[in-house]
DNA sequence: CGGTGTGAGCTTTTT
DNA sequence: GCTCACACCG
């Protein structure tokens, strides 16, 4: 069989890291220079030219999209025996993997909405106050701990002040219940599996023999207990691949510890290092752009993107007064360049809009349902995250694992069969007394009534006759079925149909797409409840499902990551909002969002264009954004259609100083008009851009502007210089009035 | 017991 | 402006 590797496709750099032989090796990839490609070259080479067997190569990633690719295209080039043997996966679902080989009996993974709940228990059971510290505080912070692989116990000991000695009490509590309830969190997937290994040196040791080769994608991203976890399973021939941009590292509100690759070559003195610095994917002006941004950082390793690419257009900048109308520009712009005008016919599947908070999608939603442009999200509300959904599995849950009774909880009166408040606390009664579970006190109660009621006694009864007719059932039906059953049994399907309105028929048809999921995941050849558990809770979110068609995707900066798109909308480029306000409290915290508005722009191929809205609704009252500073950071020869304000300054305008140098929306259309013509912005800007006379800056008498609260006016006269330039306007409706340019926020008409 | 109404708090990013 | 928790009422 001829071999589909041709190393002849790769650039040197490129072709030298899949030919690496032994021993430690850092690549350092660019944005768009090709590293997934590197890395499925490498195994492939690995197992075809170097007969290392697949099974001994493991190849860890962060996101089940960069595992599904990495899968599908080792499968491409060795075929389905091979690829099928190699490890590949994200942490998380490897770590599952030797769990599961480890410890066979049956556990749930809580996903976060359980385990937060379950702290509420925790603290109640404690009886601490709820709104000292909140359930999300601190499982925020017993997220951390794991992921510093601190456990419990090490955690008390170090708490030293009133909050972490809180957090201590909890943290303890929460993992006994976690204990009992046969379940595991996130972070416990990881740090289980390192106490595993530093508990049993022979299955470390089994592991280290097996995995000759290791590769690690994404490894600026990496936290303390996933690098402790890979340190642990690296040998002594130190065979490990890491891949990675330090640039694009976004995630060390979640612990990724960036110096983890810039220290790489200390923890591994023999390290080879290979940059690949050329970009296959944007123009120069793109890269340029990004690279502007991001020098602002420091520390970083030394590199420098580089393209053969066009020149290509100037990034556009618009700015709205407000996001409905951030929205409505955005979409028609995707309208008008998939209209045909924009030489090649671009698709929606083209067009990307990038937003740092999911809260920032619905004006986009609105706008483009109102053109009727078909759209998907990325993120945000995810499909397993609905109630009714979590409900469904919550029985799931149950049925595989008996002791999970924190999704007994969830089910045991849904849809309501008389097991209220009153009646589980007769049933909490009869468990305690007994040393018994919840459940095994209701089977208890039915075969000797105790001093139960007789009502709760028949409920009780009733719900044990179901589950274990169900758990019959289990057995016997394939996925889907079973599924069905359970939705019909329960009587939790009858429910959302009998419930009027679309709320209703909304969450039926939901269901119905959960038992749809059913069957596709039956297609894998796993036909157990428990592997589909186990599948969604390691499934981030419902997007891949549904990514075919020609439609308008949009998602956050962090979610883009990996992405690339030829058109790219970064939208709400302001302050406080990119950057985001709250990440600027935190240490280097501007310097993780510089890092991601450089990955923003790096998603881009042909074209870049940045939105932002100088008024913006939130918490319901509107309130005034300035200009994004990333935005300034960007030079002005990369940028068309509005000016930011410090170019403005830059072009010694001082004078406009609180104006917005926008043009208005009607303006913006012609940008791409057919040939898109980079001159082509509005004459405005040109205006302001030509002229850095102080006197001819555009605000003399009879000038028409229009003010934010006042309308359109006409200058009529002028005072003072720079900081204290004042202008009389006669408004059309409001009268005259005089004001300092500092603070009227006025447009040029 | 369960449904409906009201107020508080909320929004950073996610495997 | 939206969602979730809790209180109150039928």
């Amino acid at each position: 069989m001829p071999s589909k590797i041709d190393l002849s496709t790769l650039n040197q750099p490129q072709r030298e890291a899949v030919e690496h032989g032994e021993g430690p090796l850092l690549i350092l990839a660019g944005a768009g220079s090709g590293k997934t490609r590197v890395v499925t070259f490498r195994i492939a080479y690995l197992i075809e030219a170097r007969q290392v067997a697949p099974e001994a190569i493991m190849a860890v990633t962060f996101t089940n999209k960069a595992a599904g690719e990495m899968k599908e295209r080792v499968n491409f080039l060795l075929g389905k025996e091979a690829a099928k043997k190699v490890w590949i996966g994200t942490f998380h679902a490897l770590c599952l993997r030797m769990l599961k080989i480890e410890s066979p009996e049956p556990f749930t993974i809580y996903d976060e909405e359980d385990c937060k709940r379950l702290i509420k228990e925790c603290q109640r059971e404690l009886n601490l106050d709820e709104k000292t510290l909140k359930a999300d505080q601190i499982g925020y912070r017993i997220e951390s701990a794991k992921n510093e692989l601190i456990d419990e116990n090490q955690y008390a000991e170090l708490a030293s002040d009133f909050t972490t000695r809180l957090v201590a009490k909890v943290y303890k509590r929460y993992q006994q219940k976690l204990a009992t309830n046969h379940a595991v969190d996130f972070g416990d997937l990881i740090f289980k599996v390192v106490q595993l290994f530093d508990r049993n040196p022979e299955v470390l040791a089994k592991y280290r023999r097996t995995f000759q080769y290791i590769l690690v994608d994404e490894y600026q991203d990496i936290n303390h207990s996933q690098y402790g976890w890979v340190r642990r399973l690296v040998n002594d021939a130190e065979n490990l691949t890491v891949v990675g941009d330090d640039d694009q590292s976004i995630y060390q509100f979640r612990g990724a510890d960036v110096r983890n690759i810039l220290e790489f070559e200390r923890d591994f003195p023999r390290a080879r290092v290979i940059k690949l610095e050329q970009n296959y994917r944007s123009t120069q002006t793109i890269l340029e752009a990004a690279w502007s941004v991001v020098k602002n950082n420091s520390g970083r390793k030394e590199k420098k993107l580089w393209t053969e690419n066009p020149t290509g257009e100037p990034l556009f900048y618009f700015r709205a007064e407000s996001e409905a109308e951030e929205a409505s520009f955005v979409v028609r712009e995707i309208l008008r360049t998939t209209g045909g005008r924009y030489g090649k016919r671009a698709r929606l599947a083209d067009c990307v809009v990038l937003y740092r908070t999911n809260a920032q999608s619905r004006p986009f939603e609105d706008a483009l349902r109102r053109e009727r442009l078909p759209y998907r999200i990325v993120g945000g509300m995810k499909f397993y995250d609905r109630m009714e959904i979590k409900d469904v599995l919550s029985y799931l849950k149950f049925l595989v694992n008996p002791a999970d009774e924190l999704s007994l909880g969830r089910i045991i009166n849904t849809p309501p069969r008389g097991l209220g408040d009153g009646a589980l606390g007769k049933i909490r009664e009869v468990a305690s007394r007994f040393e018994l579970s919840m459940f095994g006190a209701m089977e208890r109660m039915t075969l000797s009534p105790e001093e139960v009621p007789e009502r709760v006694l028949r409920s009780a009864a009733e719900f044990v006759r179901l589950i274990h007719a169900l758990l019959a059932r289990m057995d016997v039906e394939d996925l889907p079925t079973f599924l069905t059953s359970v939705v019909m049994e329960t009587g939790y399907l009858g429910m959302w149909q009998n419930t009027p309105h679309e709320e209703g028929a909304s969450r039926v048809e939901n269901l119905n797409e959960l038992i749809a999921a059913a069957d596709e995941f039956r297609q894998t050849g796993d036909n157990t409840v428990k592997g589909f558990l186990d599948q969604i809770a390691l499934a981030a979110s419902w997007d891949e499902q549904d990514s075919d068609g020609d439609q308008v995707t949009l998602m956050t900066f962090h979610s883009a990551k990996g992405l690339e798109f030829p058109l790219v909308f970064m939208v709400g480029m302001e302050e406080g909002l990119f950057p985001h306000a709250n990440a600027m409290q935190a240490e280097n915290g501007l310097s993780e969002e510089r890092r991601l508005c450089y990955v923003g722009i790096t998603r881009a191929r042909e074209r870049l264009l940045l939105t932002g809205a100088s008024t913006r609704l939130s918490f319901g009252n509107r309130v005034y954004n300035s200009e994004s500073r990333f935005l300034l950071e960007i030079p002005a020869r990369c940028l068309a259609g509005a000016t930011p304000l410090a170019h403005q300054r830059e072009l010694k305008v001082e004078a406009m100083k609180g104006l917005w140098g926008g043009k208005s929306y009607g303006g913006a259309k012609d940008v791409f008009a057919d040939p898109p013509a980079p001159e082509d912005v509005s004459q405005e800007v040109k205006h302001v851009l030509a002229d850095d006379e102080p006197g001819e800056d555009g605000l003399r008498a009879g000038r028409k502007v229009r003010h934010s609260k006042f309308g359109t006016g006409t200058i009529i006269g002028r005072t003072g210089e720079g900081e204290n330039m004042k202008v009389e306007i006669a408004f059309n409706r409001a009268g005259r009035k005089q004001m300092l340019v500092r603070f009227a926020a006025l447009e040029l008409l």
